[in-house]
Formats: structure tokens, sequence, C-alpha cells
DNA sequence: CGGTATCCCCGCCGATACTG
DNA sequence: CAGTATCGGCGGGGATACCG
């Protein structure tokens, strides 16, 4: 189904990590590697141009030097950023739940 | 991040399917594979057991001939409807944009 | 019916090196 | 600074076969 596919961007968790790093304005290539801990410039750039793909992310080059890209979410990515939002705040309000359940679920494997 | 580690369950297209499938009420393992196309009994398996061990599913064993197991949604589960709800309305409102933003982006590539 | 076990391919992803 | 190119490991995920 397309909206699984529309979810597997959506879902990515690299994704999810640009669009919040986005919220607040654009930025540039580096500078969303600095915010994003763990990210490698392999992925980031795949997922930028993914997100830029789907139309979510903007991609500005200034032609000087050093040469300098800007990065900033369009309209429609403006509207994700609400959902996008709300799954992040229930993983944060409910990691410890989770984990008490794997730490439960994982003792019981004897 | 542990955050990170949330959403990639969250995010993941099988799981989503899977609470979906959940919302409306508990149902048989061969009932979901049929309720969730395209999803091998494999992937089913892995993904309930996923979903059990982070304590958003439960599964009941009924002795029975032939077997039944029921899976539903815990508390923890219910409470994860709305926000992926959302971004799957999200999906479904905004996959025609970015189908075409794509359209656009890969008649660009000469 | 509801799994588990095995095989195997393929694409994700990090590491590293190079370019404009 | 902002990428692309290439290699290699690892895990996702389908196909198939078998079990309680």
């Amino acid at each position: 189904m397309a909206v699984n596919d529309i979810l597997a961007r959506v879902g990515d968790k690299w994704s999810v990590r640009v669009v919040l790093a986005l919220t607040d304005g654009s930025q540039r290539f580096n500078q969303l590697r600095r915010d994003i801990p763990g990210v490698s410039q392999r992925m980031l750039t795949r997922t930028l141009r993914g997100l830029e793909r789907d139309g979510l992310v903007s991609r500005t080059v200034t032609p000087s030097v050093p040469p300098r890209v800007d990065y900033a979410l369009t309209a429609l990515g403006r509207s994700l950023c609400d959902p996008v939002a709300r799954l992040g705040n229930w993983a944060i309000e409910n990691i410890g739940k989770v984990e008490a359940a794997r730490a439960v679920f994982d003792g019981e494997q004897d």
C-alpha cells in the first residue's frame, strides 16, 4: 500500500530527526550533522535527498567560497511537524514503560 | 538516543499496520495476516513479538484444537493509537502531494 | 491454527577516501 | 563546506519446510 511507503519515510528515524531539527528554521548541512548525533555524512545526505524528493524539505545552494547549502522545511514539511512531534512526545513520555516492559519480557525468557 | 529506539519500533511499517489493525479490537493471528496485505508469516510473528516485548500488545493463548491465539492492544498500546492514527491520517491526506513532488523530482533528473 | 527453523538475497548503513 | 564513490558487514525480509 502506498501509505506504507509514506510511513516508511516519515517513520524513518533519521527523517524524524531531520524534520525535528529543521522545525525551528533552516540549517546548513554541517550544522544539521552536529545537531543530529550519530548520523553519518552518507545517511544525512541520503535522508535529505529523500525528504527533498518527497517535497518535505527545500535545498538552497548559495554558490560561494566556501559553498553554502541551506535546508528548510517546505509548507508540506511543516504540516508534518505536528504529527511527528506528537509521536516523539509519546516516545519521550512512555519510554520508561516500554523499557520496563522489555526488562520484564527479557527476564521471562528462561 | 533511546527515543530513537522507540521511534524505530513505532515507525516500523509492520508495527504501524499491526497497531492500526488492532485498534478496533483483538484479532487472531491469521486474521491479522489477512488484514495486513503483503506481510509474511515470519514478519508478522516477529512484529508481534516486538510489540509484545515493548508492552504494546498482549498475547492470549487458548489451548484448544485447533489452537487459538488472540492479540490485543494493551493500555499502553491504545495510548499509541492516537499519535499513530494522526501520522497515518497525515499520510493519507498528503500522499497526493508527496507523489506529485516525487514525480517532479524524478523528472528533473536528466 | 500458529507458529519455528533454515536458507539466501538485497538494500541499509558506517567507514573511508576522493572532489569541486 | 558539501558532497560523491566504493567497499564490506549486518540485518530485514521473502520462500520454503517442518512441528505441536
